[in-house]
DNA sequence: ACCTGAACACCGTTCAAGT
DNA sequence: ACCTGAACACCGTTCAAGT
């Protein structure tokens, strides 16, 4: 690993900005889908005039693909290692990997992202490479701990799909919080 | 039942240019999620004036409640007694209901609407409803199914709601389709 | 280096007017 | 009953001009 040089002043990235407009547009992607990422209501909620998107950004395609990969580092961001094995229990570990909620009435903004961006991929080549990547990732990462947990490959790969499936039906499948199917189901699917 | 007595001709439903309008909505939804269904280019898709959409809807609020009304219509028409129960597979039956393609490279325009009314019921609370009705629906299908099998009440449940989210989350992980942990999925969750 | 301001195109909405 | 055509507002994009 290089030493932590520090950087020269003049070397302060210009993407400091560029992050600020791609912080936006998540959000706004959790809000509303990818056709609700308009530079208009961004630029206003930025203070900013719409012109000077376009200094950070060729057009909304460039900013479309700075989110995608935004979204990439970030969902793989907590994958292997950077997952304590001891200090969590095994389904708190796959949740936070997710970052679904496995329950609760309100959907969170990553929660919001995944759809939004897995709907996106239907229609845009960028974004299904980029979902394709992260779910093979995942795949893996949920086969292995099944294997951990004594599954041979094929059943560990199996188990995984389902256990991912619904983790990520809860994204969008509307059920009563309370309801008692739902309490177990972690149980069935991780035994 | 009662008879097919015909139409007078002054009964001529005027929603049938509503329903082609509907129609074309549908398909720009499959295709670009609610954002997608602009009245613009559905007009010109329809060899009319942007105007001319005002006649038949207020406005694109009452097409989209329109739209969820088509689709909650159809997406709960072939439940039940309508599927014949001796001349399908149970797996084939359960696959007609959702719409949902079980494999193959491309969603279906079905699988595709499933998802966008999925994302739009995040910020629409008539979608959202619309939701919460269809997925009560299936559940219980899924769950009578289940018990005709001869499973008890809380397990039948429990094995419905994963087997939902297996064929939900068949629109949108992304997976190479000749993934051998795949292929038995269909029996682990129907056994 | 970063932003403004004006210009133009596209689409939602309204409405008077046509047939 | 159903549609046109013009009008206006909103937002993506470009670009010359400012600091």
């Amino acid at each position: 690993m290089p030493p932590a040089s520090p950087r020269k002043k003049n070397e302060t990235p210009a993407t400091l900005d560029a992050a600020a407009w791609i912080e936006a547009a998540m959000t706004a992607l959790a809000e509303g889908g990818i056709d609700a990422v308009r530079i208009d209501p961004l630029a206003r909620k930025l203070g900013v005039t719409r012109g000077s998107f376009y200094w950070h950004f060729k057009d909304r395609a460039a900013l479309h693909l700075a989110m995608l990969k935004h979204w990439r580092e970030g969902a793989s961001y907590n994958v292997g290692p950077r997952i304590e094995r001891k200090t969590t229990s095994p389904r708190e570990r796959l949740k936070q990997l997710l970052a679904l909620p496995y329950s609760g009435p309100r959907a969170t903004r990553a929660a919001a992202i995944e759809v939004s961006i897995r709907l996106w991929a239907r229609r845009d080549k960028n974004a299904a490479r980029a979902v394709r990547h992260i779910d093979k990732v995942r795949l893996e990462y949920f086969t292995s701990h099944f294997i951990d947990h004594g599954l041979a490959k094929p059943a560990a790969r199996q188990r995984a799909y389902v256990f991912y499936a619904a983790l990520m039906a809860e994204a969008l499948i509307v059920v009563d919080s309370d309801e008692p199917a739902l309490r177990d189901l972690d149980k069935f699917l991780l035994d």
